[in-house]
Formats: structure tokens, sequence, C-alpha cells
DNA sequence: ATGAAAGCGCTAACAG
DNA sequence: CTGTTAGCGCTTTCAT
């Protein structure tokens, strides 16, 4: 089915097929209803190559994500395709899928400068990554996941850390903590840092300043290694905030093999409210973030890139949420 | 940057500049040396909705993962995909990421018809989905994940089910339990039939009809609320076959709760050897699938059938592993 | 409001 | 072995 076979069923000529396929307002009414008729008739299906060649759209998006080692047992992964997908999917916008690796760089420019690539959306990418820098560079439409790790005109989605820290320093202290430690993401990453310091700067403003700071990976093995370091570092520990959920998951069956009781002995608060939250051992109290509404939210900002050029970068902050379960 | 651009540099025809590009043997050696260049110093990159236009290839492939909520907390999502992409980034052709939802299936066959995909990969399709049988009738490429539910020519990789389960059956007995149980799939599902079946099948020439089912529904709240009725169906229980690695760690706490240490009161053996196996408490025996191996080779076998459509169907069935951890 | 015609950038016969 | 030529199916001026 081509559109001059339309075009011959409906007696018309392409161009006005073309119109009514894509929408146009100028096309007489009794001719829109003839050409529609057509279209079911034949079944035609407009060639997307043959469409893309003269609107130079690709029609699809690429979802860069970190490399398999860093994505393991991360239970995020569904849910921020999901949230892209949710937005793509209407606009019937295709979602490439690629895992960061050697050439990955290479292939996303490739991929955009043959047209077959509208725009990327950008997971967790490495400090130091050159593609972000490379893409605004080239002025191609881009979107990241938290802020870039140096200054940077980028759209990007972040969650508010220093909020959500906040919020953890408070619970940790009014629950009566007197001991408190972190176990922090790693220090080469901006969700990391941004932790840290922020549950440092709250926890300085309750007047604490004595946090024993341990360094995690954001893996469970990293968590659980962390925790016994922390065990021997401070024993007298009551209270701790771990950067992660997966690591505190690690870190809980540490606790559980020490003895330790959460959360008479020690309170533990997490990171994230990812799905190993709830299959903790009590269930993990921690910061939720929107991760979901997000990754929606990053694919909105790309299609408005994609749709005109000349939209200003922006960054969109979501607000995290306190929850409450057994840990502490 | 066009071939005619490359070819006016190269002083050569556009049709030549195209053959050193795809790679054509019957090229003058100087030619092709002169041609690569130019490429060069344009930095030519093939446009490939025009490539596509004249190739009728779309160079990407989709992958159709079950709807969300059944993805969710589901650890085979990373493993699958990148099973898929490290077969398919080396010949290029991109991965198209789609959930299942109500319309997919349309979407699916419009993209196929649209030649906006060469190709799909089934995961986990529902009981009765009409969408394999379609794609089967309208002689598109397709590759599923576990055999279909009903006769059909498709070509699928599965697992071997029935190996699997006996080395379950065989380990358990071997161990000396004597209450032996199992916590089944849903009944509506060819792994939840199949390892069912198989376990069964293989106590019985142990000699034991006394097997205890329970059927659960592959979640880790299914697997918990499936072994809370067991415990009551079979208080005397000292050994359980978990159909899933993601139901066995909802069981195993449980058998905490209720007191019963693992493996000292009863022997818990998983399946698929999962990510959350390991963060099991104790460790979780089960059977592993190469869950990424099976995941390449249907990128393997689809790419294989969208090159020449003539290949007949074919499905491969791996061989399981029993990995014995503490649990059992 | 509609049609004719000119490409979009590429591959693939077909001559030479 | 290379060049010429004819499309692939669509959108989009430009006339009418």
């Amino acid at each position: 089915m081509t559109l001059d076979e339309v075009a011959r069923v409906a007696g018309v000529s392409r161009a006005t097929v073309s119109r009514v396929v894509n929408g146009v307002a100028t096309v007489d009414e009794g001719i829109r209803r003839t050409v529609e008729r057509a279209v079911t008739t034949t079944g035609y299906l407009p060639n997307r190559a043959a469409r893309s060649l003269v609107t130079r759209r690709a029609g699809s998006i690429a979802l860069v994500l970190p490399e398999q080692s860093r994505m393991m047992g991360d239970p995020f992964f569904v849910q921020i395709v999901s949230g892209v997908t949710s937005v793509v999917r209407s606009s019937g916008v295709h979602l490439v899928l690629m895992m960061a690796g050697s050439d990955t760089n290479e292939h996303v420019l490739a991929d955009l400068r043959q047209g077959r690539l509208d725009g990327v959306i950008l997971i967790y990418t490495h400090f130091d990554d050159p593609l972000p820098a490379a893409l605004v560079e080239a002025r191609l439409p881009v979107v990241m996941s938290g802020r870039p790790d140096r200054p940077l005109s980028i759209s990007y989605v972040d969650v508010n850390q220093i909020a959500g820290t906040a919020m953890v320093a408070e619970h940790l202290v009014t629950r009566g903590c007197q001991r408190i430690a972190t176990i922090s993401g790693p220090a080469d990453s901006t969700a990391g840092q941004d932790r840290l310091t922020g549950f440092l700067d709250a926890m300085f403003a309750h007047g604490r300043r004595d946090v024993v700071v341990v360094e995690g990976d954001f893996t469970r093995e990293g968590g659980a290694a962390a925790m016994e370091r922390l065990l021997l570092q401070a024993p007298d520990l009551d209270g701790v905030f771990i950067a992660s959920d997966l690591m505190a998951h690690g870190a809980l069956s540490v606790l559980r093999r020490h003895g330790r009781r959460v959360p008479e002995d020690i309170a533990v608060v997490g990171f994230d409210d990812s799905s190993v939250a709830v299959a903790c051992d009590p269930p993990l109290t921690t910061i939720r973030q929107p991760v979901e509404d997000m990754a929606a939210e990053m694919a909105r900002l790309l299609l408005r890139q994609i749709e005109r050029s000349d939209v200003p970068t922006s960054s969109v902050v979501f607000e995290p949420t306190l929850i409450v379960r057994g840990s502490a």
C-alpha cells in the first residue's frame, strides 16, 4: 500500500492523501471522508523511512543506560523504562535502548548525525563522561538524569537530595539516636556527593559534628562491606543513614549476622524507596524519589527539545518523601 | 554530507562511493582508498532513512516485555537486555523496547508493516496472547522466550525445565527430606506448568507420590502467601521446591518469622538463579538458567530469520545447572 | 482547496 | 570495474 494506490482509490492526488493522513486542516470535508475511507479499505500505513527521509525526523530516541555491571540488581531499570515509555508511546516515538560500553558514545553521536535518532536520555553517566558536553556542543537534543558533574548548559531531572537527606537527619535525631553514621555513595557520583554533604550539613544544623562516614559504592555487597567497617569503627552506633536501599539491604544482613537488632539497637534509613526497600527485613524506612515520574519528565523535556530546537535547557527537581517503615 | 559530496571530493560517481561504503568487493583498490579518504575527510555518514527506503530494512528489532506489573521486581530484565544488546550491537541493529499494554500488539504489527521494525522478540507472553500466532501467520520474523502455549510453528528459546526440576527432586531426596512440597508458578504460564509437572514426575520416579502442591504467582508476595498456606497445610514439612527465586525470597522471610530454620528444619530450593538468590538469607540453592545466553540466542535466531526469510523456525533449549548454596 | 512536480539520499540494475 | 539511470514512498512548495 502506497500513497499512490490510496490516491487512485480515492480519486485524488497523492498530495491530498498526504494532507489527510497528516491531519492538515485545509482539506474539504467531503474529500477528507472519501480519502479516509480509501485509507481504511486499502489498509494503508505510511512508510516511515520515506517519511523520515523528507521530514528529517527518525521518530526514535535513545535511552542510554550504564554498563551492565552498574545496572545489575538495580531496581530502577523497570521504573525508568516505564516512565519514559508512558510518555513516548502516545507520540509514536520509538525508544531504543543502549547499554553504555566502550563504543557507545560514538554510536550515539553517529546515530544522531545519521538521522537515526532524534535525541538521547542519559542515565547515570560516568563522572567525566565526555558525551553530555559533546551533545550540548553539537546542539543535539539531550536530557540527563541527575545534575551534571561540571557546570554545563544541559537539561536534567533530579531529586532534591538536600531536602531528602535533611529529612533523614531530622528523623534520626528526633528518634533520639546519639551515635550516628552514614554509608555514603561513591564520591565520584553526583548523587553520592550530594547525599553525603546534604546529610552532613543537616546533622551539623542539629548540632551534630561527630558523624562517622564510610564510603560505599551503591551496590549490595558494597553496603555489606561498608557496614562491617562501620561496626569496627563505631561499635556504639545507634543510627545510620545509608545512601541507597540496595546498600542498606546488604548492610541489614550484616547487622543481623552481628546480632544487632533493627531498629531497637540500630535505626537504619535508606534512600530511593526502590523495590528492595520492602524486601528488607525489617522493611526499610527510606526516602522516596518518584523515579517513574522523573523518567517521564525526562522524556517530556526531550520531546519538547526535539520539537523546537530553540527551547532553552531546563532542569526540574522533584521533591522526595520520607517513607517510614520498620527499620527506623 | 551526502554521497554526492563524497563522490565529488573523490572524483568518482555516487555508485562507486556507495559500493565502497557498503564493502562491495569489486572495487579497484586504488579507488577504494581514494574514496575512503574522501569519506573520512568529509566525515560522511550514510543517511539511514534513505538507505532503509531502498533496502526495505529498518535496522531495528523490538523487544516486547510484559506489562510493568509483571516485570516489577523481576531481576531478569537487565540480563535479557544485555544478552540481546550484546548480539545486536555488533550488527548495528537498534533495539526498540516496548512494554506490553492494551494496544501494543497493534503497534507492533503496524510498525512491522510500516517497515519500521524488522522483527520482534517476545518475552513472557500472556497465555492466549494472539500476537505470536498473528506474526507467524503474517510470516513476520519473531522469536519468543519459552515454548508457545499451543502448538505453533514459531522459533523460541527455553530452558530444559524437566532436567532442572529433576535436579531439584534428586537434591531434596538425597538430602533426606521426608515431607516435601512445592510452591508452583501460575498454572496459566508454560514455565509454571512445566516446572510443576516436571517436579512431580521426578518425585514420582523417586517413589514419592505425596508431594503437597500450593500455587504461587511468581511474585515475592505470592511466594510469601503460598508459604503461609503451606505451613498450615503441611506443618511437618522439611523440604520445599519453590518455582522461582523471587517467590522463594518471600517464602524465606515467612519461614524466618515462623521460627523455622533453613536449611536445618526446612530445605528450600528455588529456580532461576536470579540476582535475588544471593540476596536471600541464607543464600538460595537454586537452578540456574543462563538467561543472558538465552537472550543472546533469541537475538541471533531473529537476526538470521530477518536475514533470510526462508530459514525454518527453530527452537533451542538450554541446559540448567544446580547451584548449591546455603538453603538446601 | 487541490494537483503537479521536485526532491529527500540512497541502492541496484543495466550498460559500457 | 565504473558510471548512468531509475526509482524507493513520502512531503512540500508552487501554481492553479
